[in-house]
DNA sequence: GCAAGGTC
């Protein structure tokens, strides 16, 4: 049996198809593992690497003091597979096969993952023979060829690609242990650390610096304006920016009639067609649309997956010569883009464009199939699958050609110029709008015309500091400076935003994304420059060249690892300090409104609020919605009032929750409350806030004595205000309660949220729980709520009430709890119930019952039943057990007093057959047993 | 819990 191992699914699939010629291919799918089997062939995709480096046991633990960071520099390294169902099934195949051949892509990690599987078809088959098929591209040529002239892995090259592994494994993990636990920081907000990574980072950070200590320099320009045969041109001063400002005024001063054509000077400039896309070209593109990398990956790999474009995921930028780009434009009759198509098929170009990298694994991303806006669905991939058409019809389209014109003019002695374009074969620029081309169409001229000068300008301007980055131009610097690769480019820039190193559009890096850089800068500059990862290709190519080996160029890597923990660990204390220090300013908003310490957005768990940091000295606290809604962070904005930065919360896939002023934010949700107290006014909230008294918690605390002081007011004024507080907050605690009460009783529904609902009882005065459990059906109903919603949720409120009721006569919780599950939590009914039946259906002793039952009794005013002695109730039990009565029958007799065989004998059965709900021949059974067993 | 590289 022959199998075939291809990188990925898809791969397989078409190699399978393309070796199978007319013999039938039998798909079997399970998960994530699909085989193709035709004839004696296997053909099987991996999903890339099936296997991942760790670390050995006993290297998970960060905190261990027996392995810290430093020590995973030699720690040993594991590979466990990752792709469990993948493996299993490779290795199945493996065992009964006679040819095994290595079909990944061709490159290095290709290489590397090849030699992955290979290492796993060796591990249960030592014999097979295992050879490695290398093709440029997924045709039916290629393919076949490559497999029938099947070569050797180049152990070499995957050994390189092996390499870089553990050299990313070993300085990611241990530097970023390292910083992590120097300061403090959780598991949900380590401080990363990795070979492109770092360096990417720091390029955010040193634009960020470039920005801020750049200082804005003045020039200015001039221009004229003037007429020639009624026609108003625009000339430019030759000398462009002037940054002398006398001499811009003497050449302003000197711009004046007559104007002079001294030189007309016509050229033409051909306009390039662009080049086929790859990864990063199709992100810039994505990118002038709008679309963030991650999104515009996103898309693309859909549109792959659903075979609209080729892979998404390539650096080539040469179609291959396999591919029929004339069939491709065919392809397209009767949909949206037949006359884009045919206009490019009737002009094609000679050959098709091609740009500077050419690579093995993949072709450029072009269409592959002829999609319709309703198959493709939502409008943005919708546009990104037009612009991959209309790449492609530009690189298959002649360039462009403009005819150019130059006119040098004098204004007296001074010297201008207009220059001019016009599009005279449009070429690809019919087809692709994306770049656009401004003509400007000047009227006739001839050396020696005279022009009338209408209206001369000098313009004021200053130079602009280096922009930020945006995501694909910093994509596109990566690419430049060899840092990631196509497939992780646009991962890095999530990785950073995701560690909340960078934020916003264009990038800009927060406090920690810059603390972080600067120590990194400062003890290990390795990981922050991109020369790390130039040194590790060129160490990689030596030993896939065979020069080096692995071992020299790791222990190479080990040496200078460990020199920077030297240095690291000599000053563990400091970076640490400076890391804390410099990244609680994120989370400070200002000063205390109350004592003047820094005011900090804290957390714990799921909840957080904005409190003092001289806590517990200073208890001043603001409350945040929990960390479901968000998590709350700093904004630039200060406000004017309270000099504190505004806060929002931020969620993944959400829009931000914009708090803005913390302290206005609990002013104004206080205010409400504090309406509350009797005789308070506007006024009145506003001079409690302005001895920074902002919430009724916080008035009802106080101590009488202060608030006499701070309001200016009498002992009596001052208790009172503090009573009333008290009650308000009282108040406050049971609507609380309410709406927790509604929350978990009610669904929420379309215009029916809980707050509306709540909000909706209170109009009609049902404040708590206890007023619902007493309300009209017809007021429920009208919060929105269905008849049968209305009944449960009132029966569920009496039932709430009872309980609080009962436990407030005395009942202790756990016998409560018994009493509760058998339904008899309503004092009246526990009260009104017998004492025997009690017992049975809770599984509590009667003498327990009897006393609870004369406690509830005294306290709502009722008789108490009887009371039941324990003796009488076990010996009447007891007589009762020969008759062999089912157990719910016997609690139902119990419940109507017939606890023996003699109350039972004594008892009608029409009367027992009324109370107990048991059939009268069921009765008379046990009756007629009774008087058999029992009372001889 | 860590990297970067595949792929989904």
């Amino acid at each position: 049996m022959h199998l075939i191992i291809a990188e990925k699914n898809i791969v397989a699939e078409r190699i399978a198809a393309f070796l199978a010629g007319k013999q039938k291919v039998h798909t079997k799918r399970d998960g994530a593992a699909t085989e193709y089997t035709f004839g004696d062939t296997v053909v099987m995709g991996l999903r890339g690497h099936v296997v991942e480096l760790d670390f050995t046991k006993g290297y998970s633990n960060w905190r261990s003091e027996e392995h810290p960071p430093r020590s995973l520099i030699n720690a040993g390294i594991e590979k466990h597979p990752t792709e469990k169902k993948i493996v299993a099934l490779m290795q199945k195949h493996a065992r009964k096969a006679d040819r095994v051949t290595i079909a990944t892509d061709y490159d290095t990690e290709g290489e590397l993952i090849g030699m992955e599987a290979y290492e796993l078809v060796r591990a249960v088959n030592q014999k097979v023979t295992v050879d490695r098929a290398r093709f440029s591209a997924i045709t039916k040529d290629e393919i076949t060829k490559a497999i029938a002239e099947a070569q050797e892995i180049d152990f070499n090259l995957a050994a390189a690609g092996e390499t870089r592994q553990v050299i990313d494994l070993v300085w990611g993990a241990s530097l970023t242990r390292f910083l992590s636990i120097a300061a403090h920081r959780g598991s949900d907000s380590i401080l990363s650390v990795g070979r492109v990574q770092s360096p990417t980072l720091a390029m955010i950070v040193d634009r960020e610096k470039e920005i801020e200590k750049f200082v804005p320099e003045k020039y200015w320009m001039l221009t004229l304006t003037a007429k020639i045969a009624g026609e108003e041109v625009t000339a430019r001063h030759v000398h462009g920016r002037f940054t002398v400002k006398t001499e811009a005024d003497t050449a302003f001063a000197g711009t004046r009639d007559p104007v002079t054509v001294k030189e007309v000077i016509t050229g033409k400039k051909t306009d390039k067609a662009p080049t086929p896309l790859d990864t990063t070209a199709l992100i810039v593109g994505a990118g002038r649309l709008g679309l963030s990398a991650a999104s515009a990956m996103n898309k693309a790999e859909d549109l792959y997956m659903r075979g609209f474009i080729s892979y998404p995921r390539t650096d080539n930028t040469a179609y291959p010569k396999s591919l029929n780009l004339r069939q491709h434009l065919k392809m397209f009759a009767g949909g949206e883009f037949e006359r884009d198509a045919n206009h490019v098929l009737a002009n094609m170009r000679a050959a098709p464009t091609r740009g500077k990298k050419e690579t093995t694994d993949h072709p450029p991303i072009y269409p592959t199939s002829k999609g319709t806006r309703a198959e493709i669905g939502d409008d943005v991939t919708w546009k990104l699958y037009e612009f991959i058409v209309r790449r492609f019809f530009a690189t298959l389209s002649p360039d462009a050609e403009w005819k150019t014109l130059k006119v040098n003019l004098t204004a007296d002695t001074e010297p201008y110029t207009i220059t001019g374009g016009r599009l005279v074969v449009p070429g690809w620029r019919a087809v692709y709008p994306y770049s656009k081309a401004e003509e400007a169409i000047l009227p006739e001229f001839a050396v020696g015309d005279r022009l009338t000068l209408t209206d001369k300008n000098c313009e004021e301007k200053e130079t602009q500091p280096p922009a930020r980055y945006s995501q694909s131009r910093l994509i596109q610097r990566m690419e430049e400076l060899g840092l990631g690769t196509k497939s992780t480019r646009h991962e890095v820039i999530s990785k950073l935003i995701g560690r909340k190193y960078i934020e916003g559009n264009p990038m800009k890096p927060t406090i920690v994304g810059r603390a972080v850089t600067e120590s990194l800068e400062k003890f290990a500059d390795t990981i922050t420059a991109p020369t790390m990862t130039k040194t590790l290709e060129e160490s990689m190519e030596n030993i896939a060249a065979g020069t080096k080996t692995m071992d020299a160029v790791l222990t190479e890597s080990k040496t200078m690892l460990s020199s920077i923990f030297d240095d690291l660990e000599e000053n563990k204390e400091a970076i640490g300090q400076d890391l804390m220090d410099r990244t609680r300013e994120e989370q400070t908003v200002g000063q205390c409104p109350v004592c003047g310490a820094p005011l900090r957005i804290r957390r714990a768990g799921n909840s957080q609020f904005i409190g003092c940091s001289g806590y517990p000295k200073c208890t001043f606290n603001t409350s945040l919605p929990p960390a479901t809604w968000g998590n709350a962070v700093r904004m630039n904005e200060i406000c004017p009032i309270h000099q504190l930065n505004h806060v929002q919360l931020l969620r993944k896939g959400a829009p931000a929750w914009k708090i803005g002023c913390p302290l206005c934010s609990h002013i104004k949700t206080n205010a409400e409350a504090f309406k509350m107290l009797p005789g308070m006014t506007d006024a009145g909230i506003e001079k409690l806030n302005s001895v920074h008294i902002y919430a009724i918690s916080e008035l009802a605390g106080i101590s009488p004595d202060d608030l006499m002081i701070r309001l200016n007011i009498s002992r009596p004024e001052a208790d009172k205000m503090i009573r009333d507080a008290e009650t308000v907050l009282g108040l406050l605690r049971k609507r609380t309660e309410l709406k927790k009460f509604i929350s978990s009783h009610v669904a929420p529904r379309r215009g029916r949220g809980h707050s509306k609902v709540s909000a909706a009882f209170i109009s009609k005065g049902i404040v708590d729980i206890a007023g619902l459990a007493g309300a009209k059906k017809s007021d429920v109903m009208e919060a929105g709520l269905s008849e049968a919603e209305a009944d449960t949720l009132l029966t569920e409120a009496a039932r709430v009430i009872h309980i609080a009721e009962m436990k407030q006569y005395g009942i202790p919780t756990i016998t409560l709890k018994k009493y509760v599950a058998a339904g008899y939590e309503d004092p009246a009914a526990f009260v009104a119930a017998h004492p025997a039946g009690l017992s049975l259906a809770t599984g509590a002793s009667v003498t327990t019952i009897c006393k609870h039952q004369k406690m509830v009794a005294e306290q709502i005013g009722t008789e108490p039943p009887k009371s039941l002695s324990k003796a009488a109730f076990d010996t009447g039990i007891a007589s009762l057990t020969p008759l062999e009565i089912e157990p719910e029958h016997l609690t139902a007799l119990a419940f109507a007093g017939v606890y023996s065989c003699a109350l039972l004998k004594g008892t009608a059965v029409q009367t027992l057959a009324r109370q107990t709900g048991i059939t009268k021949e069921q009765l008379t059974e046990y009756k007629n047993k009774a008087k058999k067993v029992c009372g001889k």
